[in-house]
Parts: C-alpha cells; structure tokens; sequence
DNA sequence: ATCATATTGTTCCATTTTTCACAATAACAA
DNA sequence: TTGTTATTGTGAAAAATGGAACAATATGAT
C-alpha cells in the first residue's frame, strides 16, 4: 500500500505532461521525455510506474493512450468527482467560479454558506444554507469538500460534513483540525506556503 | 545546510503554536508540549532545535518568549515582508483583500494587472498596471511575488518580475513554469492537492 | 548536601525515498 | 538470420528522513 504522497503527486505530474503531449500528437513516450517534463529523473518514473504495475515496452517506451488510462484510474479520474464548497468568502467564492477544475473532471457541485445573504440557488454553482448541507451530502454521495470558512468556525465545520458523510477535506483556514474517524483532512496553508518560500530566499541570498 | 523543506514548515507549526501557548499565558514549553501541539515527535523537535542551534534548559524546557525571537528569526520574521500580487483576478483579489497575512507580518503591498479595467490606485492593495512593475519592485525592493495570473500569461509574467528583482514566487497556475536563475518558483496547485486527497480517500475506502 | 527526577541534546538505529546500475529484451538494421 | 542498440524493469546501493534511546545535567525535594 502506497502511502507516499509525493509520488501521487507526481502520478499527477505525469499525467498532465502526458496530456500535453498528447495534444502535440506524440502516440508514445519514454521515461526520461516523463522525466523532463516534470523534472525528475528517468529512473524514478519507471519505479513509480512499476509500483503500480504499469509497464512499458523495451525499446518502445510507453503508448501514452493507455498510459493515461491507468493513471487516470489510479487517480480516481474515470468518473466525475463532485466537490463541495464551505464557506463562500472570499476564496471560497473565487473556486466557485474557476473553470479549471472541471477539464480534470472535478466539479463543484455547491457551496455552503450561513450567512443568508450568501445564499444565491440559481448560481451556476448554487450557494446553499449550511443546514441543508447534511441531507445534500446524502443525497448526492457527496465524498470530498473544501473548507473555506473563517478560522474560529472551521472545526464545527468540519465536524458537520464528517459526520453527513464526507471523506476527504482540503482545509483553508490556517490552524490544525481534528480529523473526525475515517475522514482525511490535507491543509492548504498559504501563510506557511510564503514563510517557506521567504526562508529559502533568504538562504538562497546569504550563501550566494 | 538545510534543504528539508518539512523541516522548516514545521519550524513555521512550532511557531504557532508557540504563540498561542504565550497568549495562554504559559512562559515556558517542553518538547512534547510542542510535539503535541502540531502532531509529532518529542524528538523530532529537541532535532529540529538542534539543527539550528536552539538550546533549552535541562529539566526547565524552552522559554517560549526566546525561542520565538529565534524561530522568527530562523524565519526572517524580524522584518516585514513586502509581497506582491501578480494577476488582480479571482485568487489575486482574494489574496489582497485578506487581512490574516498581516499579523504573520506579512504585507501584500500591491497588485499588477493588464486589464486597465482592474487598476486602481485608491484601493487599500492599489492595483497598478502591469508597465509599472519594474519599477515598483526595483524602488522598494520587493523580492517576493504571488503569481495569479492565467495559466497562458504565467511564464512571461514570471520572467518580467524576476527580471526586476523578484527572488521568491508562489505560483498557483498548475503548470511547471522554467524559473529564471538565482529565483525560486513553489507552486501551490489545487487540482493536484484534490487530486491527491481523492486518492488517499478512495484508497482508504478500498482498504476499509 | 545528597538524591531522585524530569528534560534536554545527541548518537545511533530504522525506515523511507531516491538514485544507480545492469540484465533482459524488443525493435531495427544489415 | 544475426548482431547491434535503445529502453525497460528491478534489485541493490545510497541518501535522506524520522524516531528511539540514553547519557548528561539542571532542578527541586528531603
Ligand atoms: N482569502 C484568502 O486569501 C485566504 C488566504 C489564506 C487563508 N485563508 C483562510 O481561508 C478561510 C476563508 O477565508 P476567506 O478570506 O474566504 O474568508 P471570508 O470571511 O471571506 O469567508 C468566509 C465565509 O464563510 C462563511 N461562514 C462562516 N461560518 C461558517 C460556517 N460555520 N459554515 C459555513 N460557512 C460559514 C461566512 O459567511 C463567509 O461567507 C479562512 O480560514 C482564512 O484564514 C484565506
Ligand atoms: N480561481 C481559482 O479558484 C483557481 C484555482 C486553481 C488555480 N487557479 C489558477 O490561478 C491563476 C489565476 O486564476 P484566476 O481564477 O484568478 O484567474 P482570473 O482570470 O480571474 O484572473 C487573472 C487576472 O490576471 C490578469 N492578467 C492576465 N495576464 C496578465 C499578465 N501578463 N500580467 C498581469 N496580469 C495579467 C487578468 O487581467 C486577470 O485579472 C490561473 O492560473 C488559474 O489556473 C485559480
């Protein structure tokens, strides 16, 4: 069982530079073309691959249609993955309305706010009150969420849709969460995001 | 030198901790308060102390007000980090307008477009045009970018600041941009991090 | 003053992750 | 057909990371 996230991401890596190529019209690919994509090296994309027991062929790389398959399906991508939004603030609102997300077959299916004057049904994503959001989580097997509430209210939050069902969160606020049992909680924490990025400037300019 | 980069995020988790045991009023820390406090080992950060030279006292712990001077310091939190934004859009905007990174002493100074129609100078975070940011980032010597710009636009507008002086660029356009030399690029990308927790999610639901 | 105790700092060990190296082999050329 | 070459797949080596253990020692108790 894998449990090395950064080889997932590079699954990912792989798989965007795979569909790049593929819009170039390339039919096959080797490891070190993968490896320079994404800028890693040859060997370690052949080991990643072989951990999933992805194989290729001697002397003919690997044909990128098929190649894509099984890393989509790793990836969970063969079917659509419906998404929710707490919290429709400031970044809240700005995922609402990104477009990227669907060409990776994510969709945002609505948010959840408790300030009635968020509420807005016939958005394209619709902005619902929190409270339906248990029943909605239900109804729809909604599995994977984005917390984006202020700070103080993430871990009611939180809390809430656990218990209605949700798996997966991708947290905002900047604060350690309990995860509730048999839900996994990854943090996207910009402040800490910018202090490692300051430090290793600071390195960079004293040892230059 | 260091190059673990988990090892300074967790320098930035000890800090904040740290502060919020000082705003409890406790004076004075114990390794496994720390590890507790930002889930991990005791001797994982009596280790990470170590490595940079931070010293407690036997049987008495860590005073946390100096071993907060230290870590800022270790952090370059000892000066106000100027920041720009470049790209006035969705995630641009979001990022102008928050308030939490000031009290990590952070300051977003301003914003960059090349739509005239996103200028404006009396903003809090004045949106300037993009022309102007050379000049801006040479006169207050700005060394850090957030880059929020179309995924089409990323590589040149990273070129243009760098070219001005920019060291240091979190970049939340999901593609690998070529830093320019003596720059580093961190990339903050949302559909990897989902796409990372959808397989962590649908892998523990396999295993249940 | 002596002892017991709690906690650090660091060395050593285990695990994880990455890289190296090369045998196996499929494709191609002559 | 035979030989040459390019590339995979993987086992072994190396590097990096994390954790356990414990000697050193400051503190407080008796
Ligand atoms: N905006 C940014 O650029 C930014 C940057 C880094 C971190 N963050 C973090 O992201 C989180 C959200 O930030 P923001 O700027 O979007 O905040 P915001 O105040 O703009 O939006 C928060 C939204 O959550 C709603 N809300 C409050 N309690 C709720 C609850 N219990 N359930 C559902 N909705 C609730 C509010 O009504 C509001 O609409 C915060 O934790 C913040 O620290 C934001
Ligand atoms: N919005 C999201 O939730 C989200 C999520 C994930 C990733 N992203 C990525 O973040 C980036 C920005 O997304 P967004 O939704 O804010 O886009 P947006 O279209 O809302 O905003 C982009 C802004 O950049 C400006 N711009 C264009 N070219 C520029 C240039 N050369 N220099 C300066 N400004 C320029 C545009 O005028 C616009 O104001 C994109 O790469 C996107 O893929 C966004």
């Amino acid at each position: 069982m894998i449990t090395n996230k950064n080889c997932i991401i590079r699954l990912s890596r792989y798989k965007n530079a795979l569909y790049r190529l593929q819009a170039l019209g390339f039919v096959k690919v080797f490891s070190d073309n993968l490896a320079d994509s994404v800028g890693g090296t040859a060997s370690q994309v052949r080991k990643d691959f072989s951990i999933f027991g992805i194989s290729g062929n001697k002397k003919g790389g690997y044909q990128i249609d098929s190649l894509l398959e099984k890393l989509n399906s790793i990836l969970g991508k063969d079917q659509l993955q419906k998404v929710l939004v707490v919290g429709a603030g400031h970044i809240g609102s700005a995922l609402m309305r990104y477009r990227g997300f669907e060409k990776e077959g994510i969709k945002i299916v609505a948010g959840f706010d408790i300030d009635p004057a968020k509420i807005n049904r016939s958005n394209p994503v619709p902005i619902l009150p929190l409270d339906e959001a248990k029943a909605f989580i239900k109804s729809n097997q909604i599995r994977i969420a984005i917390l984006a509430v202020p700070d103080i209210a993430a871990q009611s939050a939180l809390d809430l849709i656990c218990a209605a069902g949700i798996k997966g969160v991708l947290n905002f606020a900047p604060l350690r969460l309990k995860a509730p049992d048999g839900s996994i909680v990854n943090n996207v924490n910009l402040e800490i995001e910018l202090e490692n990025l300051i430090y290793f400037v600071n390195v960079a300019e004293k040892t230059k």
